[in-house]
DNA sequence: AGCTAAGAGTTAACCGAGTCAAGTTTTTGT
DNA sequence: ACAAAAACTTGACTCGGTTAACTCTTAGCT
């Protein structure tokens, strides 16, 4: 089953143990307090080498947290017959949440805390983390698009979702870094999950303009 | 009327001298290819001293465009008495359409064009630009609070906001960089910016859901 | 006017991220 | 066994950003 030779196999290794020592550091120490050069040293590894794999010292840590780039599209993609993509984001994100996934911030682990509180705490990991947010959107938009709405609504959908995603999942961990446990916020974080998604289907105009308005 | 002291006078002009040394380096020959030292030394300045004055080397294009951070929030606020926050947006952004005003992205002026290109076209400038707009979604979330709508919901619709005027600037300038004239794009500029905030008032259900619909 | 304290500016040296070129070792296919 | 390809290393370099020590100018007081 395994057709990947020994090159391969070293290289995902080699790539493992970089993110593994560079994980260890920045969790004992911090993202700015480690450079780079600790990390490759701690990888054993050359400077060089560690930007062959990792672009920069912030992919490093996002990394980790890039898989979930296709997620949103992956959903409406996968979505069962019949179920339009903004109930099947929310049921997802339901889902997500009583799961306690990290992303969407309602986890209390040591370590998921610990990692969130480098992420939100370091300006430049937040903007990269944006650039991710970037990809995760237009491939949100793309798949909105293969249900036939204009590309215009599409990109402007997706472009609402995924930042009220963002925005939930950092009001979530907002509420677990003040102390909360994840089981006790559930039920708060899963009201304001339905409540975004309402405000998401039914428009700003209840809270903030006429239903009919129109300017001019 | 100028209480302004022999001291800050000098501070300004050191300021708007680096800031300007910037403009026409980075205009003339790219961002990655200018170095901050080229800058200080076209400005007759220090390196430290350049630090000073500007935290980062993306603060030196993008604060031209700061100024910004507060305009939506300002709009909020200064809104006739009558009018909704979300039509007071509209309108405002119709006005800002008319004008021609760079924020739109519908300005076809050479520097501005190269200006865009510049920005849009450097990631870090990018990561940067995100910052500015989250300072600009925060106070914007302020100002939707005063109307007494509830904490969750004004940082939403701010989010949501912040980014759709995002994604119709760079809609707007995607068309220009396409080669259109300003003047020609702008019924269509206008038509996507009524859809778009036709899209926040009415919410996606419209397109992707059922009005009624409830996630479970 | 003359003195002093604040603070803007300079120089010089430094750190860390990221890149590059040249050469060495390891894997792979024949 | 051998040659091509590809990973890795070393060492040196560029550039963004910071620090410390020192100089010069402005502000404010007497």
């Amino acid at each position: 089953m395994t057709d990947e030779g020994l090159r391969e196999r070293k290289k995902r290794r080699t790539r493992q143990a970089i993110s593994d020592a560079a994980m260890d550091l920045f969790l004992a120490r911090g993202f700015r307090q480690v450079s780079v050069a600790d990390i490759a040293a701690a990888a054993e590894v050359s400077k060089p080498t560690l930007f062959k794999y990792f672009a920069t010292k912030e992919d490093l840590l996002l990394d980790r947290i890039a898989d979930h780039r296709e997620e949103t599209a992956r959903v409406v993609r996968d979505r069962p017959a019949g179920v339009d993509p903004l109930d099947a984001l929310h049921r997802h994100f339901r889902d997500r949440l009583a799961d306690r996934d990290p992303v969407t911030g309602l986890n209390d682990a040591p370590e998921t805390i610990a990692l969130r509180d480098i992420l939100y705490g370091t300006p430049s990991l937040a903007a990269h983390l944006m650039r991710y947010a970037g990809a995760s959107e237009a491939a949100l938009a793309e798949a909105l698009a293969e249900t036939g709405a204009d590309p215009l609504t599409c990109r402007l959908a997706a472009a609402q979702i995924t930042v009220v995603l963002l925005a939930l999942a950092e009001d979530n961990w907002r509420r677990v870094a003040g102390g909360g446990r994840a089981d006790d916020l559930h039920a708060e974080a899963a009201a304001a999950a339905d409540h975004a998604f309402a405000l998401l289907a039914g428009g700003l105009s209840v809270h903030f303009g006429q239903p009919a308005a129109s300017a001019r």
